[in-house]
DNA sequence: CTTGCAGTTTAGAACCATTCTACTTACGGT
DNA sequence: ACCGTAAGTAGAATGGTTCTAAACTGCAAG
């Protein structure tokens, strides 16, 4: 990621390396304020703007991507084709692999019906239910 | 609606009233400052709480849902099984009728592959791209 | 019809996430 | 080493949502 960074044209800073060591790799799909706290011990001064303008920066350069499930952004730093699984009990979000993030031509189909003139780019999932550790939570609560 | 919040057990007050009569049917998928807007001139002195409020009692009694695209979250009055095709370039949403957001067995069986022990409940979409109307503006202005 | 009270509304403050601003700093090409 | 400019900083500003304490009001029971 740091490789693709400098790649983009994007200045190496000491801040940006930090992020994005916290960041790449990490599957809890983060918000901002979390990579904040992650970083105090290192770079007290930082502000938040720098965890957001490289955030941006990376998503502007297609290295990750953004999440809305809640009031804050969660940031993901995988860039595979997946879908999301939500737990409504802790809210933690997993990633479920998926082929491709193109429409089928049945969903293309579909929409042609119910929304004529909708041009479809992508098609995102998001799986809600319970996370295996909250399933259990729910049988020991019986 | 207003007969489903009553026999919701929820009370009938002239801004709980005001506030279904605007949102019931309404397929723009408003924010809570959109429905606040609106009801302005009819009560001048309700407060961003109780349209809070009333969405989530609506909520709470099935009677409504909610959507988190940007950082404002939408309400929803459709209950009935459907996705959600949102529009890259002027953000507006439209409802793709579903027959049901239980998930396929086929779904249930990839989902065991990929996060063990997830029990989903439903699977909702976002079909991304552009909406009839900025398809056409991206066309006139190549 | 009155009463009581739990459920509602209100204004405004508080809170959180995000963006902006004006300024300083420092990366990286020459 | 120098310089231009991208990036970082502190803190204020903004926008959305929730909280609080006090006043009000449907509505069920008398």
């Amino acid at each position: 990621m740091l490789r693709d960074l400098k790649h983009a044209g994007l200045k190496m800073t000491p801040q940006r390396i930090a992020i994005v060591r916290q960041f790449a790799g990490d599957e809890s799909h983060p918000t901002a304020q979390d990579l904040f706290e992650r970083l105090q011990p290192e770079f007290p001064t930082m502000s938040f703007a720098t965890v957001y303008n490289t955030l941006d920066a990376l998503a502007a350069a297609g290295l990750s991507g953004m999440l809305r499930l809640g009031n804050a952004a969660r940031f993901d730093p995988n860039t595979d084709a997946h879908h999301h699984a939500v737990c409504d009990d802790c809210g933690n979000v997993h990633d479920i692999a998926a082929a491709s993030l193109s429409p089928t031509s049945a969903a293309v189909r579909k929409l042609r019906r119910t929304a004529p003139g909708f041009n479809v780019r992508a098609v995102e999932r998001v799986y809600r239910g319970l996370c295996a550790d909250c399933s259990k939570k729910m049988v020991a609560r019986v």
